[in-house]
DNA sequence: CTTGACTCTGTACCTAGGTACATAGTTTAA
DNA sequence: TTAAACTATGTACCTAGGTACAGAGTCAAG
């Protein structure tokens, strides 16, 4: 068999076959040529375009923003500060996430000061607190 | 009618009517009586309970580790630590989850400082770094 | 007493990112 | 040549946290 099978390069990209199938169903890997049996016969390339994916999942990027960075990439007009605005608003987005997360560190943390640690759950500020109107963000 | 109707208790809550009896068939709020044609009666505990909810939801606990919260509380055994130990877990799981956005942010921060922000997408090194072997975590 | 606003149940649908079968056909190695 | 190991398709299922109907019954105001 010439190409590489589906189980072949599940194997070299690291991900589940059912996997490729499904990228394949939302458009982020081509269509690949089939042997007359209708086995899928995937190139090298297919490899790098899977490696692709993972490191944008790995940086944030969801899949449906993936498959517009892919789109950006044979669009002729796109020009390279379109990509570096692009990976800039993924910044400022985790920055907001990363803020985000600060505070319910923090409230959290206000909560244990607050409980002694000892005692029945009736006399316990975390519950009192959670039930209680105040927001505490 | 005595008692709050469905949807005096959303308003008060201020969630959606479907997602009450959502909470319901998850057990986070229990079944309410009925009136005799069906319909549900709400006490003004359950705007407390509501209130707790949304209050964990808010500090990044699941509905499923609310569900938790919430029978801890009623458990006669469980202590004002346990709730605290509980707390004090959330908050490592916080921490790294707000360590691995930082390394997200970090490589996306590397990518931007590379690109030129000119020239077409052949040569932007965000995409040439994508599709690389090397992970940049 | 009628009409609009409300409630009930059950089921389907949604996003995100897949996983798991069942059933049928194909390829390969002993 | 036959059994194991593959592949195909389609569909259902999963977590998380809901939302949206449809169709039927109920309640309250004018």
């Amino acid at each position: 068999m010439e190409g590489i099978t589906i189980s072949k390069l599940a194997k070299k990209a690291n991900v589940n076959k059912e996997t490729i199938r499904y990228y394949e169903r939302r458009g982020l890997i081509p269509k690949p040529p089939r042997t007359e049996s209708g086995y899928r016969q995937y190139s090298e390339e297919t490899v790098s375009r899977l490696r692709f994916i993972r490191h944008a999942q790995e940086l944030g990027f969801s899949l449906k923003e993936t498959l517009e960075l892919l789109s950006l990439r044979v669009n002729e007009k796109t020009t390279c500060g379109d990509l570096q605005d692009i990976a800039k608003g993924k910044i400022s987005e985790i920055e907001d996430k990363i803020r985000s997360m600060n505070k319910i560190k923090n409230a959290l943390e206000k909560l244990v000061a607050l409980c002694s640690g000892q005692g029945p759950t009736s006399e316990c500020p975390i519950i009192e607190i959670l039930e209680g109107i105040e927001t505490f963000k």
